[in-house]
RNA sequence: GGGGACGUAGUUCAGUUGGUCAGAAUGCUGCCCUGUCACGGCAGAGGUCGCGGGUUCGAGCCCCGUCGUCCCCGCCA
């Protein structure tokens, strides 16, 4: 038996013919002598009418089928009646009239049914992850998923990437996360490790002439989940020869473009560019939200006689934002507002300033004023509306003598930028910035560069990379020797892809000579024979003629997340794992045979 | 590792101050129904209140512990 139509396509263009329809029963209505069954597969919903008249056989089988049962439904598609269209169905001009119904296969009573507009759990829909695979909204989101990364294959391939593959048992690496170990039977006590990405196979694969690379690859790492990460994990991993960071972004964009179309959905290219440094003190993290005002440094108009009257701090900065669109609160309301932000300061060495008040002493209105002007210059900026009283200002100041923490003026940054993000978030229904408006401003990407090189390490006081050991440093910024002047001043050609505040990517130009990756490594403190230790096959690769190369890997997931609509990298995983990093359909981790870990030389020290 | 929310029927949830508090809806089973599409009507079954301990005359409710799910911080070159 064949299947002439999915439960999706037949139109009243079609009526007359005959058919024969396989699927699952979503619902079935029984009137008796008429039972009406939904038959749903992965294209749409069918009606299909088992009439006892017509035929007492087909409409007998009716009787016994149940939701999720597998049916196959033989009969002749029909007009319905003026006065029984349903508008709300794609197929509710027809309905088919089986003269024969097969029962392919009976079910069990789900826990929970694929039609039901309310969902289950989330405990129970992973267990029982085929049936919640079933909803309709799950085979969408694996739908654009698939398409996506058709769309980014067809592109890239197109621009002259190879789509190769790299292995997922390999060498563990002793920088990054957490390694997932698998155990070698034929060298015992010995490990390869599952790839956190491809980066030093990818990097290899143009030192092979490959010149341009792409895979869409699985990693994993071991480290605490979050809505947005999972322990294995997709990217949309590329690397090519020769390239400026302008030509990584070129491509970037051109397949974001080619991916977001999937939905039907425009967006604007290129991106805007946007230094490290501006994104900290303008927003107060790496990954800034443009959907939001960013903060205004009001530190120049704090002078330090207004600082010695307002109990400030001086010298340090003085940062206020816009939380635009919040109404006006009441006075308790207010001084909630006050003290929940006093709390999420937490230590006290910030306090926030009541420019409410402010403006009421004849001493500070003209620096209430001038506040609020900056403020609304910003938000002209962001959406050409200017301040009205119904916006929340907030400002923050440092207060005087405080904790040595605050006296960094990054953190002071980064704890504000915190704030901002907070509050639009507790006032999101107000302001709907996060709300999707159906045009190119619901996406706001930027590429976020010149990431500091080096990171200062505060557990064993020295300098690390900030990205990762092969990412080139400013070509100025080695010529000026700051390398050993001043690392913390040495920029790196690394760059990150963000999408509204989500961290989608991250790539750089790589180290494509030898004698500067020694002076990398000996600005980390590493001895030659530690770097060999460590990195030692790349190192010898290096040696061999190294083309200048360079990259970047996206978040295929997060992609999909935020095609979907989706709050959760679940939604867009057809087999995700817990908070806790387990499988509860296939219950995974699970333990093993003694047998099993006596060939690969495992002895558990605890059960 | 730390903080928070939740856990009651298959499912989604309600359950007041510790004293008819074992409830609703839906699903399920049976019967009835020829135009439904979340069909409708009648009847019925269904519970270790996550688990363990404690307080109390008495615990779904209070306390301690534990397990699980979710969110956040740390962590994620």
């Amino acid at each position: 038996m064949t299947r002439t139509h999915t439960c999706g396509e037949l139109r009243a263009s079609d009526a007359g013919k005959s058919v024969v329809l396989l699927g699952w029963v979503n619902r079935r209505r029984d009137h008796g002598s008429l039972i009406f069954l939904d038959l749903r597969d992965r294209y749409g919903i069918t009606q299909v009418v088992m009439d006892n008249e017509l035929s007492p056989v087909a409409h007998a089988k009716a009787e016994h089928a149940r939701p999720e049962y597998v049916v196959a439904a033989i009969g002749k598609v029909r007009l319905r009646g003026k006065d029984v269209i349903n508008p709300k169905m794609a197929t509710g001009e027809i309905e088919v009239v089986a003269n024969e119904l097969r029962i392919l296969n009976d079910a069990k009573v789900p826990p929970f049914s694929p039609a039901e507009e309310a969902i289950a759990n989330e405990e129970v829909r992973l267990k029982y992850r085929y049936l919640d695979l079933r909803r309709p909204e799950m085979q969408r989101n694996l739908e654009i998923r698939h398409k996506v990364a058709l769309a980014v294959r067809e592109y890239l391939s197109a621009q002259g990437f190879f789509e190769i593959e790299t292995p997922f048992m390999t060498r563990s690496t002793p920088e990054g996360a957490r390694d997932y170990l698998v155990p070698s039977r034929v060298h015992p006590g010995e490990f390869y490790a599952l790839p956190q990405s491809p980066q030093i196979f990818k990097q290899i694969l143009m030192i092979s002439g490959m010149d341009r690379y792409f895979q869409i690859a699985r990693c994993f790492r071991d480290e605490d989940l979050r809505a947005d990460r999972q322990p294995e994990f997709t990217q949309i991993d590329l690397e090519m020869t020769f390239p400026q960071q302008e030509t990584v972004f070129a491509v970037v964009e051109g397949f974001l473009k080619a991916a977001f179309e999937v939905t039907g959905e425009q967006i604007r290219a290129p991106f805007p560019r946007m230094t490290y440094d501006e994104a900290i003190r303008r927003y107060g993290i790496d990954k800034p939200d443009l959907r939001l005002p960013a903060m205004v440094d009001l530190t120049s108009d704090f002078t330090p006689e207004l600082r010695t009257a307002l109990k400030i701090e001086q010298e340090l900065p003085v940062l206020g934002f816009t939380v635009p669109r919040v109404g006006e609160l009441s006075g308790t309301a207010r001084k909630a507002l006050t003290s929940d932000i006093r709390a999420s300061l937490g230590d006290s060495a910030l306090d926030v300033l009541d420019i409410a008040r402010l403006r009421t002493n004849d001493t500070f209105a003209g620096l209430a004023d001038k506040i609020s002007e900056k403020l609304s210059d910003e938000l002209k900026v962001f959406d050409e509306r200017g301040l009205a009283s119904r916006d929340l200002n907030v400002v923050i100041t440092p207060k005087p003598g405080v904790a040595a923490q605050a006296k960094d003026r990054l953190w002071i940054y980064k704890k504000v930028g915190q704030l901002r993000l907070d509050l639009a978030k507790r006032f999101q229904d107000k302001h709907s910035a996060f709300e999707k408006k159906g045009n190119a401003d619901d996406y706001k990407f930027l590429w976020v560069t010149d990431f500091p090189f080096f990171e200062w390490d505060g557990q064993t006081h020295t300098w690390t990379f900030a990205h990762h050991p092969f990412t080139s440093p400013h070509e100025d910024d080695l010529i000026a020797g700051r390398m050993e002047s001043d690392p913390e001043a040495v920029r790196a050609l690394a760059y990150d892809i963000v999408l509204n505040g989500m961290e989608l990517g991250s790539g750089s130009i790589r180290i494509h000579r030898q004698d500067v990756q020694g002076q990398i490594f000996r600005a980390l403190g590493m001895s030659d024979e530690e770097a060999r230790l460590r990195f030692g096959f790349f190192l010898d690769a290096l040696q061999y003629g190294t083309p200048p190369h360079g990259g970047i890997a996206l978040g295929l997931d997060r992609i999909i997340m935020i095609l979907t609509g989706a709050t959760s990298l679940r939604e867009v995983i057809a087999f995700p794992k817990t908070a806790k990093a387990i499988d509860l359909m296939a219950d995974a981790p699970s333990q093993v045979s003694e047998q099993q870990l006596r060939e690969l030389h495992i002895r558990p020290t605890k059960a």
